[in-house]
RNA sequence: CGCGGGGUAGAGCAGUCCGGAAGCUCGUCGGGCUCAUAACCCGGAGGUCGCAGGUUCAAAUCCUGCCCCCGCAA
C-alpha cells in the first residue's frame, strides 16, 4: 500500500522499519520538529527522522499538521493508508478523512485502558500483570477508535519500563503489517473499545519523586517503571539520588516512612507506609549509576537517616 | 555560547583552595584465630593521579589547550 507515515521517538522506528520490509511503499515520513536537546542544548532529529533519511523517504517536519498548507501535503501524497506510531500531535477529521484506508495507530496499551500517552510505564506503576499493543482505526477521540488488532504481553516481575517499551516496540511492527493485510483484503474486523478504561498520563520529573509514606510495594513499581525515563529519586544527605533497583521486604518495622533503618554490606533497607524497601541500585548528582555496595563505600549512609 | 559535578589501585571516595615522599573503605593474594563465617587479627601485591604542554629546585595540587563521563534544565 502506499503509506503516509507519521511517528516520533525511538518505539516507532521498528515499526516503519517493519512497513517497508514489508514492501509497502512509504512515501513520506511526518515526525515532530528538530528540538534543542541535551547539554549544550543542540539541535536533535527526532529518531523516525533519522530512520526515515537512511532509507530514502523523504522527511516532513510541520510544526502543526493540522495546517491547511500541511494538509494539502498529506492530500497530495494520496496515500492509501495513514500509519500513525506515538506521532505527539492530534490529527484534525481532515486529516482523518484523507486515506482511503483510514489513518491506523498503533498504540502500547490493550484498549480501552491505558489511553494516552505514557501507557508502557503506567501499567508497571498499576502493576498490572499484562498489556500489549493494539492497533485501532483512529477517530477524532484520543485512543478512542475501533480496534483492529491486538497482542497480549505478560508483564515479567522484573519488568522496566524500559524492557517493556523494547518488547512491545518489537511487536508492533509485525502486527501492524498484518493488519493491513486484512484492511487491504477486507477481512479486518472493526471492534467498538467498551468497557473500563483509563488514561495513561504524561510522564514528568516530578513523578519520580519517592514518597516514602506509599507501601513498598507501590513504590517499587515505581522505581521499575520509571527506569529508565524518568528515573525514580529521592534525597539523601540533600542530594538527589536516583534509585534504579529495589527490593520488597515483607518486614514491619516500627520508624517513620523515610528512615532508613538498616545499613548492610550492599544495601540500606528504608521504612516505608508499609514494609521495607532495600535498595539495590543508586545513582548520586554527577556521577554514574552504581550498586549500593560501591555506593556506599564512598558515601555515608547511616542507619536512622531520613530521606 | 543554557547551569553544574566529575575523571587518583579492580570498585567507591579523600587529598587540589594554602605545591614538598600517594591515602581511606571494600575487593584481591598470603597467613592467623574460630565448631564456623560475608566476622575478627596480621602481612603483601596493585596507581603513567584522563591526555598534552607550561611554570617551578619540586606539580594529583598552579597556568594553558584538548578528550571522556554524569546531574539539572530543555
Amino acid at each position: 500500500m502506499r503509506v503516509v507515515f507519521m511517528g516520533t521517538p525511538d518505539f516507532a522506528v521498528p515499526v516503519l522499519n517493519a512497513l517497508v520490509e514489508a514492501g509497502h511503499e512509504v512515501v513520506c515520513a511526518f515526525t515532530q520538529p528538530d528540538k534543542p536537546k541535551g547539554r549544550g542544548k543542540e539541535m536533535q532529529a527526532p529518531p523516525v527522522k533519522e530512520a526515515a533519511l537512511a532509507m530514502q523517504i523523504p522527511v516532513e517536519q510541520p510544526k502543526r499538521v493540522r495546517e491547511p498548507e500541511e494538509i494539502e501535503k498529506i492530500k497530495a501524497l494520496r496515500p492509501d493508508v495513514i500509519v500513525v506510531v506515538a506521532f505527539g500531535q492530534i490529527l484534525p477529521q481532515e486529516i482523518l478523512d484523507i486515506p482511503r484506508y483510514g489513518c491506523v495507530n498503533v498504540h502500547a496499551s490493550l484498549l480501552p485502558k491505558y489511553r494516552g500517552a505514557a501507557p508502557i510505564q503506567w501499567v508497571i506503576i498499576d502493576g498490572e500483570e499484562k498489556t500489549g499493543i493494539t492497533i485501532m482505526r483512529m477517530d477524532k477521540g484520543l485512543d478512542t477508535g475501533d480496534m483492529i488488532e491486538k497482542c497480549e504481553v505478560a508483564i515479567a516481575p522484573d519488568e522496566t519500563g524500559e524492557s517493556l517499551h523494547d518488547k512491545l516496540a518489537a511487536l508492533g511492527g509485525p502486527l501492524l503489517v498484518e493488519t493491513l493485510k486484512k484492511i487491504e483484503d477486507g477481512t479486518a474486523v472493526y471492534t467498538k473499545q467498551e468497557g473500563e478504561t483509563c488514561y495513561a498520563s504524561m510522564l514528568t520529573k516530578t513523578l519520580g519523586q519517592i514518597d516514602w509514606t506509599k507501601p513498598a510495594v507501590q513504590i517499587e513499581r515505581l522505581v521499575r517503571g520509571l527506569n529508565s525515563w524518568p528515573s525514580a529519586y529521592t534525597k539523601i544527605g540533600g542530594k538527589t539520588v536516583k534509585i534504579w533497583k529495589a527490593q520488597v521486604l515483607e518486614e514491619e518495622v516500627i520508624a517513620l516512612p523515610g528512615t532508613i533503618v538498616r545499613v548492610e554490606k550492599d544495601r540500606f533497607v528504608v521504612a516505608t507506609g508499609e514494609g521495607c524497601l532495600a535498595v539495590l541500585e543508586v545513582q548520586a548528582e554527577g556521577k554514574k549509576k552504581m550498586d549500593t555496595a560501591a555506593f556506599l563505600r564512598g558515601n555515608s549512609v547511616t542507619e536512622g537517616m531520613m530521606l
